[in-house]
DNA sequence: AAATGAGTTTAACTTTTCATTAACCTCCGA
DNA sequence: TCGGAGGTTAATGAAAAGTTAAACTCATTT
């Protein structure tokens, strides 16, 4: 799901190259040029950051900015500003902006801006677990865990990295090598004869299930069929 | 009470102008001008905001930044970098940046800055308790407690810290070393044992409810089930 | 200044979990 | 049919975690 941005910019060839840009980089851009219908824009959607010109022809960015401000006290907004006027940026902080940029600007670093945005946000998210499909089975990376029909077994670390390659190259070769050097980080024959071990007990594991299997290719390594 | 600020920048007589500065304007400024032993200071004060130079002489200020990212993912951090460098600004807001300020920069700039992080924080503040739902316990982070049929239990510092984790990440894994981080903001041996006596001492306040476990996931970290 | 006490760390001992290794056996390809 | 690759099982020892208690730290009280 890509980040929504409420963009308010009177000049029509600006906010056109702005949106297009925007839009590259995958936020998802709603574009209003009008200030005095950005309020009811921005009422009608849920956005995640708001990004306002302070010249405006007819409602100025700033009070825009603070009505968006008195109905989410949280949403991120930066404002565009042509002018370095140092009033400009010390109006916008007062009104609890987030940042601000003037024109002209580096896109690369308005990306930056927005991505570091988004990114905090992320970061006070719990990752969400990484689940595999194996045939009846389920695999969750993060729990160690393999469940088929409410029946939970739990891996050991270096079962659950094997399996982990093994699904990621389902139905597909996982060479041998690959794995010893990934998982070992060695690949001599007491690694490889560990990592015969390993195979097995994943096998045992996994027996429930006849339509999958874990195949060795003689001499290059192993593939898990599903 | 004031906002206490993290200051590092090795250039003494610039340094210690901008921490009158910023005296001045009321914020309580610790400044390290030494890189090196930037991460001790900043683990042994609570800080609310830290500005950084880009630019120390041993270790940079982006290393700083991203230890700093580790240990608390939301405190605000500003650069400071004498250069206009793009790759700079980048850099800065990969790590997870709030603001990059170019040197030489306002001062009134700095302090319409610092005054929107603070004041943003403020509005985002959870003035409502925290209260997180375990089994049949009901578990107040703000009081310190766990209550079970109106028996209330006090929890120490530490443990309030290592069952909010454990909240957050609740049916989920708490890796070790984030909790370490976090929580004690380093991670040797010690630590580790140390978290472990923490994890029991938790589980004997958690046993009366039988459906709720702490479970161990051998070298990766615990996880709440309820 | 000594005593107290809560909070935390360190130490010591026990239990559990895990990966490696060895041993023996089977299969596959040349 | 021979040799190397792979299948399987069990034993071993190392590392991680569980637990309890003693030691330490530091602010507060006496």
């Amino acid at each position: 799901m890509s980040v929504k941005i409420f963009l308010v910019e009177d000049d029509l060839s600006f906010g056109a190259v702005l949106k297009s840009y925007l839009e590259i980089n995958d936020f998802d851009v709603t574009w209003v040029n009008d200030g005095q219908h950005a309020l009811s824009t921005f009422k009608g959607g849920a956005f995640d950051i708001c990004i306002l010109d302070v010249m405006l022809p007819n409602v100025d960015g700033f009070t825009i900015g603070r009505e968006i401000r008195d109905i989410n006290t949280q949403i991120p907004i930066l404002f565009l500003t042509a002018k370095t006027l140092k009033e400009d940026i010390l109006t916008g902080y007062g009104i609890g902006a987030d940042d601000y940029i003037t024109k002209p600007f580096d896109t690369d670093v308005l990306i930056a801006k927005l991505n570091a945005i988004v990114q905090r946000r992320a970061l006070t998210a719990v990752p969400e677990a990484e689940i595999y499909a194996i045939g009846k089975y389920e695999f969750n990376y993060q729990h160690r865990t393999i469940i088929l029909d409410g029946n939970k077994q739990k891996l050991s670390p270096k079962e659950t990295e094997l399996l982990k390659l093994l699904c990621i190259h389902k139905n597909d070769l996982l060479p041998r090598e690959k794995a010893l050097k990934q998982i070992w980080g060695d690949d001599d024959y007491f690694t490889t004869r560990s990592m015969d071990v390993f195979v097995t007990k994943l096998r045992k594991y996994l027996r429930e299930d006849e339509n999958i299997e874990i195949r060795n290719i003689h001499g290059s390594g192993f593939m898990l069929i599903d």
